[in-house]
RNA sequence: GCCAAGGUGAUGGAAUGGUAGACAUACAGGGCUUAAAACCCUGGGAAGGCCUAAAAACUUUCGUGUGGGUUCGAGUCCCACCCUUGGUACCA
């Protein structure tokens, strides 16, 4: 009889309903655990069979751990505020709020054809007003702790959506919901403080079980970094500029001053910048400029100095030239620096274009130390023909250190260039060279394999252009040695073969214009000179009166939205008290219910235009007041929709803290995506939360696991666009949940991206139909035959679902399925130990197949089979024969067998006897229960 | 550019430093069938050798992106490079 899965799973699906066998409690008697999906925003188009991956995931962790005895919270909810359902419901002209009805009713349908154990009786809807008055209530707390504040600093503004966005909502220089160019716009913002838990966030991702990669990015984001502020005194006058460098040991080689097109002393009209208007026009000209605009320019550099007006380096104590350039960003550190050209990149590629002086104050130290080195002076010269775009290369060999360009050494008293010109002449014959370039003084420590030798070197590097062709080549080196071979070489190909790392630096200075920008010994630089530039760091700024300090890249969070699908920000505006937030005893501020909410697009949000919602009184005054009208990002729901799972239907608290208490944090995590945005801002607010002393736990999420992707078919992501979505529907109508179920968690790696497969579902379908058949071949005694693997499978199971191995979990029950079915039978405690751990993959077949062995209660809520140790340790075990390392054979040993029972038995082996050809035995390496290696 | 993860059959992928390719898909051959589907059985990294009418069996060498290294033994550890994917980008 085949295995009907429709009626089955109904069937079960009724059963689990019936008896509310999911909802969760807050037991004492038990260990808990909080395992969390990232909640979805019910899209219009509905689930494709890459959302449920994850919910699987934790469906069958969740069960897992109710079986193991725990009490489980596994809740769901939805985000359904923000610009994506608004602009969906725009579309579709209908109200968002019935999109987002009519759209969650269409994903708990779909759901609910996968099984899951979600407890419905937590179900939250960020939209709704009993969820959304403690969302405004954490902001008024936010407010009445100075992290929100008001601000008219230039925002991001997409002129398609028509909000101001954070950072965090770019996609690069684009608005990453509709790929518009984002500009840069004045509106009053509302700003959380996010950048003063920079710190806490950052130091406390070492509490966490995430991937490294997700931490990473998080660290990237908050970018911290170590430096200092220095100030420079404008010459003549009573002003200055502080600027912000994490270099200061390369003051000395300060030769100008960059500001940001915001800064201040741009508009300080008393400086008397005399090319001011030409200043003016280029600050206006970078501040028009989108993003994308400045992007298409790529890094080139532009700028205006500004005439007539010095700084002093107080270092050098010299005058250097002040610039405004929109490569220094106004919104980090300072918005001004010290120009460093010698040892900064950016700097380097201004100065060559402005022509202005480059000073070197490091020198570069390369390769790796020696003991008891032999000092020496040389040099490394590149010739490059520029008509054929080729350099000059020797070819040593291999073993003499490959292909390098001209080195060799110089005498005491010689003149470098002379040196170079000579060895260029002694090793390849060429004499008709200009000199064009050379580098600083580089320290370089090697071994000298040819001569057998530590050496130190302070090398030069010169660059030489051919002039002409001619060579004399009866002076050439190698005809004499013969050692190596001199060939022209393509400049890109040079760049990729010539490996040796003091030729290699070389050739990135003079050829690719790279600047030294790492540490290395200071020269030219006052008193430090001589020292190392790393260890000199915070000397130099004691010496110039500087501080150390340490910045964010992390921006504030910019949380007004002009759109209308959002939680109003509940405060008011009046003319006598200001700003005045809404009393907590009048929250929720409800969003008004309109007929037209389309943006406005002049920067106020559509609220402005509903009279008799803005028109208010004041709570302080009771005078004529009136609302705020913008609305929060989308974001906001999310970050703290974890705590309300705990306690869904509170009216007097966002979380009751008997019930944080027991339920947080959060156990497990999971979700792909948003590895930055969501998990910055949760982190955020619940340190918020933390610090008043409604949550107890540090960090809102203990562990993360992220998800791969499934992508289409094609290897495409899966979108109506390219008509490859697949409809998890249709998979379960055909092939059953279960199958769904364990196909996805089969597919691979949880973390990996893989493709659907079709064709492969297949494969696990007939794997629930074979699990099927077996029902009818359970006996009433245990196949000894079965034992032990059943007892590996069940422990390979539990291992694989605690970390997320969910496709090897899979294969060992396979593998167990596939041995029964070559046995022909299975004991019938055989058969129930191993429904229970398929149980959490295959919910449905499991409940009837243990309904059909006789059992009155569900499987979902049997306990966990235990696995019995005595039974994994064998006491004969197979070991490799290898002669060499070679595999010859294998033998069957006792666990406990000695090395010479070993070499006993294996010399048994024919194959064995034949490997070893009679050859003295040199060495024996016995693993036992693995591997003998007779070493001959 | 920088940061992170990864590169294994036709495909998805297994493999505490110890028999590489588990498990599955696709494929090929066979069985069942009037036929097909379903189902069941068998096979398979590559090149060569031996024996043959042919095959099986047997056997040798090579084989986890490339080149080196450590080790009795490397997919796994170390070094350099190449490529793919994700994140980020004038952050001083």
């Amino acid at each position: 009889m085949a295995y009907d899965h429709s009626d089955i799973e109904k069937k079960a699906q009724q059963m689990w309903a019936s008896l509310d066998l999911y909802r969760a409690s807050e037991d004492p008697q038990k260990k808990k655990k909080y395992i969390l999906d990232m909640f979805p925003y019910p899209s219009g188009e509905g689930l494709h069979v890459g959302h449920p991956k994850g919910y699987i995931a934790t469906d069958i962790y969740s069960r897992h751990m109710r079986m193991k005895g725990y009490s489980v919270l596994h809740p769901m909810g939805w985000d359904a505020f923000g610009l994506p359902a608004e602009n969906f419901a725009l579309k579709n002209k209908t109200h968002p709020r019935k999109a987002v009805e009519q759209n969650i009713t269409n994903f708990k349908a779909q759901l609910a054809h996968l099984g899951f154990d979600y407890d419905w009786s937590r179900e939250i809807n960020t939209t709704d007003p009993s969820y959304y008055h403690w969302t405004q209530w954490i902001f008024l707390k936010m407010l009445e702790h100075g992290l929100a504040f008001q601000s008219n600093e230039p925002i991001n503004w997409c002129p398609s959506c028509m909000t101001g966005l954070a950072n965090e909502d770019l996609d690069g220089a684009v608005c990453e919901r509709c790929g518009t160019p984002v500009v840069k716009k004045n509106l009053p913002q509302w700003v959380l403080k996010i950048t003063d838990y920079a710190d806490r966030m950052l130091a406390d991702l070492d509490l966490l079980e995430w991937p490294e990669h997700i931490k990473e990015a998080q660290r990237n984001w908050i970018g911290r970094s170590e430096g200092a502020e220095i100030t420079f005194a404008i010459a003549g006058s009573d002003a200055s500029v502080t600027v912000f460098t994490t270099r200061p040991d390369t003051i000395f080689g300060a030769t100008y001053l960059v500001l940001a097109p915001e800064h201040v002393l741009i508009r300080n009209t008393e400086l008397g910048i005399k090319n001011s208007e030409e200043v003016q026009h280029y600050v206006a000209a970078t501040a028009t400029k989108t993003e994308i605009e400045r992007g298409a320019e790529g890094k080139e550099k532009t700028g205006v100095k500004l005439e007539g007006v010095s700084a002093i380096n107080p270092a050098t104590k010299e005058e250097i030239p002040i610039y405004v350039a929109d490569y220094v960003l106004g919104g980090y550190g300072t918005g001004a620096i010290m120009a460093v050209p010698a040892h900064d990149e950016r700097d380097y590629e201004f100065a060559k274009k402005f022509d202005l002086s480059i000073r070197t104050v490091v020198e570069a130290v390369t390769g790796k130390p020696q003991e008891n080195p032999e000092f020496r002076k040389s040099i490394v010269a590149l010739v490059v023909d520029k008509k054929n775009n080729k350099i000059l290369t020797l070819d040593w060999g291999t073993e003499l250190g490959g292909k390098l360009f001209i080195g060799g050494g110089r005498e005491e008293g010689e003149d470098a260039a002379k040196a170079a010109a000579r060895e260029i002449a002694e090793e390849t014959g060429y004499t008709d060279l200009k000199l064009v370039d050379q580098t600083a003084i580089i320290h370089h420590s090697y071994f000298a394999y040819s001569k057998n030798v530590a050496r130190e070197i302070e090398a030069i590097g010169f660059l030489f252009e051919l002039n002409g062709d001619a060579r004399q080549e009866q002076q050439l080196e190698h005809d004499e040695h013969g050692k190596f071979t001199v060939s022209w070489m393509p400049l890109a190909q040079a760049g990729q073969e010539v490996t040796e790392t003091l030729h290699r630096t070389v050739f990135e200075r003079l050829v690719l214009g790279h600047p030294h920008t790492g540490s290395g010994v200071l020269v030219d630089s006052g008193e430090f000179t001589g020292k190392n530039s790393e260890e000199t760091k915070q000397a130099v700024v004691a010496a110039v009166g500087g501080k150390l300090v340490t910045r964010y890249k992390l921006r504030d969070w910019v949380f007004s939205r002009q759109r209308y699908w959002g939680e109003p920000i509940p405060v008011i505006h009046c003319p006598n008290d200001g700003v005045v937030p809404v009393p907590y005893e009048d929250l929720p501020v409800l969003l008004p219910e309109v007929e037209s909410y389309e943006p406005t697009g002049t920067g106020e949000s559509p609220l402005a235009a509903i009279d008799e919602w803005v028109n208010t009184k004041c709570p302080k005054c009771g005078g004529a007041a009136k609302r705020e009208t913008n609305t929060m990002p989308q974001w906001a729901g999310s970050s703290w929709y974890y705590l309300r799972f705990m306690d869904p239907h509170d009216s007097d608290q966002l979380v009751s803290l008997k019930k944080e208490k027991y339920w947080a944090p959060v156990d497990v995590y999971v979700g792909g995506d948003h590895a930055v945005r969501h998990l910055i801002y949760a982190r955020f607010w619940h340190k918020f939360l933390y610090d008043i002393s409604v949550v107890s736990t540090l960090e809102p999420f203990k562990r993360l696991e992220f998800l791969g992707f499934i992508l289409a078919e094609d290897g495409r992501k899966m979108s109506k666009r390219f008509g490859n979505v697949i409809n998890p529907d249709d998979v379960v109508a055909e092939y059953g949940a279960d199958a769904f179920r364990i196909y996805e968690m089969f597919m691979g790696p949880f973390e990996n991206t893989t493709a659907w497969s079709t064709a492969s579902i297949a494969g696990t379908a007939r794997f629930v139909d074979r699990l099927w058949q077996i029902q009818d071949r359970v006996a009433p005694e245990s196949v000894p035959a079965l034992e032990t693997l059943l007892h590996e499978t069940i422990r390979k199971v539990t291992s694989d679902i605690e970390t997320f191995k969910f496709n090897t979990a899979v294969s060992q029950m396979m593998i167990f399925l596939n041995a029964v079915e070559k046995e022909g039978t299975i004991g019938k405690e055989q058969w129930s130990m191993y429904l229970r751990v398929l149980a959490p993959f295959a919910p449905h077949v499991t409940e009837e197949l243990w309904e059909r062995m006789g059992e009155m209660s569900s499987i979902h809520l049997a306990s966990w089979p235990a696995y019995d140790e005595a039974l994994l340790v064998s006491s004969e075990k197979e070991v490799t024969v290898q002669v060499n390392g070679k595999r010859r054979g294998a033998v069957t040993l006792a666990v406990d067998a000695s090395q010479e029972t070993a070499v006993t038995e294996a010399l048994k082996l024919p194959a064995v006897v034949a490997a070893l050809g009679g050859k003295e035995q040199k060495r024996v390496v016995f693993v036992p229960g693995k591997i003998l290696n007779l070493v001959v």
